[in-house]
DNA sequence: ATGAAAGCGCTAACAA
DNA sequence: TTGTTAGCGCTTTCAT
């Protein structure tokens, strides 16, 4: 293993020479950062991570808490929170918490330990998680606490510019399908429904109550969409209105001529459902960048590039509606 | 933050005892031990990874390089790689190469010097990879080298069980949606495919080419599929599938009345689509533990709790069938 | 069975 | 601008 030591000896410098020259080139005479760095490149010296570290105690890490890689809406935002992080040269460590709360406190704990700080990507129970944080940095995403940085996603706007799409086309009855009662996203959703409802004349949003947030929270609702006799249904998300395709493709209902479908996020599954969904963009992976940055800048750290900086406390990121083959005009009566 | 000497000092020892009553308790007398973990419990002592990993030259993490996180079939990968590494004690540092081989050697590099070793996760030029490893392990995933160990998926088997399936239904002519030419787990299902085809008389399989191994790949073969007269087709895997349905479905083709299609790895595209996908369940979760557990024996590392140990330098993953709704009977001539 | 002590490779005062 | 030096917290001989 190549050392300070080493380059130091070839270059004829001291190893404060060759450490300042590799993290400060500003301090350095420009004649001997180029000597040091024509050696480091020869020798092919790579700093030890563990050392700098320990001498530092920064970790050079964030954690990133999800409650499932396998859901492509966490996979997006770990996607996201991978590619700025490593462009800004920290390394991220994910913790799955398979969707079980309670292994969250044990997971958060194990990563502070191991990182200047952690995202938390939908937390369950936030009092529980903080606890164990002690001190670490925190950003919230889909979330938020008086004293975290948080960033999400405009889940109200998201619905009101849903309604606005369906609305454009003719419809005047949309129902709703919801998600978990107590996420706050769903109320976010809701929301946007009631201000686009009041915003419209003549047009009635129908409560089908809350579901599971999975495919079969969508399935379990379809005949409850069709006997309400709207002609167009908002899903929580993708999955659900994946969910309501499949039984309405079960009972004969063709979509979208007899029933317009929506979904939300733009996850794969609107992509890969038949017929591909309508839906709402919302940048996942943006949101994962925003959580980066937010930490950089909270802990200090230059965010690079000359990025916008998130100076702010907490972000809102921007919606974008998707147009595929699950919406059109109500057929006429 | 508490450290070795804060313990030893409130336990009236000296810091390696401390030392070992933590990492080799039997080198130490029953009643220390006993007073160090009471000390250790109440001052909630957590070692400190950077100067353990310092001293003993070690980082604790593996390193994963996949083409795309997003992508589910890596998703689940990566989360089967992360329990088990998490089990052992080790986090894992993700690279997502973003489908771009050229990144992959500069990550690669850039993975080495912060990991213990490194799992391999289809890359597509092992050659140019080879060169920035010097010497850490790797394991490579669905791929093999001569001097590399490696996990991989039994697709061979896999396609004699689709087949199978497929056959007792009563298909005799079943069409092949190829993915990459070159790709390694492409010869794998044709070499399977002609086992099944030899062995059962007038059963024929139709070879439709190579496609892209996404949903686009299947949309460009599904006329063909048509043309071709089968009464069943197999795509490359659920993605390719997807592309198949979507184009029936717009041709008016009933699934699976008038064709039988099937999917193969069983991510969650299979159950997203509709009608859901009859597909090969692959254990990819399971793969990504394997690749850890062979990570963890090639370096010596005990692989805990009694599991069976993957001594072979090549593992090889069973394969399931799961049955859904696009497959079915043909309809009678 | 326990303790003393020597660093692992690096960063950050402080001097020069 | 450059060099000297003192550790960061831990593991690991080597004594005791």
């Amino acid at each position: 293993m190549v050392t300070l030591h080493d380059v130091a000896r070839a270059a004829g410098v001291s190893i404060s020479t060759v450490s300042r020259a590799l993290s400060a080139p500003d301090k350095v005479a420009e004649a001997t950062r180029r000597r040091v760095t024509a050696v480091v490149q020869e020798l092919g010296y790579t700093p030890n991570r563990a050392a700098s570290l320990l001498r530092s105690g920064r970790t050079g890490s964030v954690g990133l808490v999800v409650p499932d890689l396998e859901n492509p809406y966490f996979a997006s935002l770990a996607k996201g929170v991978q590619s700025r992080a490593q462009e800004a040269g920290m390394s991220v460590l994910i913790a799955d918490s398979d969707e079980n709360p309670r292994h969250e406190p044990e997971l958060l704990s194990q990563l502070v330990q191991q990182t200047d700080g952690v995202l938390l990507a939908a937390p369950r129970d936030l009092a529980a998680d903080f606890g164990v944080m002690d001190g670490t940095p925190a950003i919230l995403i889909n979330a938020e606490h008086p004293d975290l940085a948080s960033v999400s996603v405009d889940y109200e706007e998201a619905m009101v510019r849903a309604v606005a799409h369906l609305r454009a086309l003719g419809h005047t009855r949309i129902a709703y399908v919801g998600g978990p009662t107590r996420s706050r996203s769903d109320g976010q959703r809701r929301a946007g429904l009631k201000l686009a409802g009041d915003q419209y004349d003549g047009l009635e949003i129908l409560d089908l109550g809350a579901f599971s947030p999975k495919v079969e929270g969508g399935e379990a609702a379809a005949d409850l969409a069709l006997g309400s006799g709207a002609t167009a249904t908002i899903a929580y998300n993708d999955l659900v209105a994946v969910g309501l395709l499949r039984i309405l493709a079960r009972r004969g209902v063709d979509v979208p001529a007899q029933m317009s479908v929506m979904g939300c996020d733009d996850t794969l599954a609107s992509q890969l459902a038949t017929p591909a969904l309508t839906t709402m963009y919302v940048d996942i992976r943006g949101a994962g960048e925003a959580a980066v940055n937010m930490f950089l800048e909270l802990s200090g750290r230059t965010p690079g590039k000359g990025r916008v900086s998130d100076l702010a406390e907490h972000r809102t990121l921007p919606v974008q509606l998707v147009v595929r083959d699950s919406t059109a005009a109500p057929r006429r009566a």
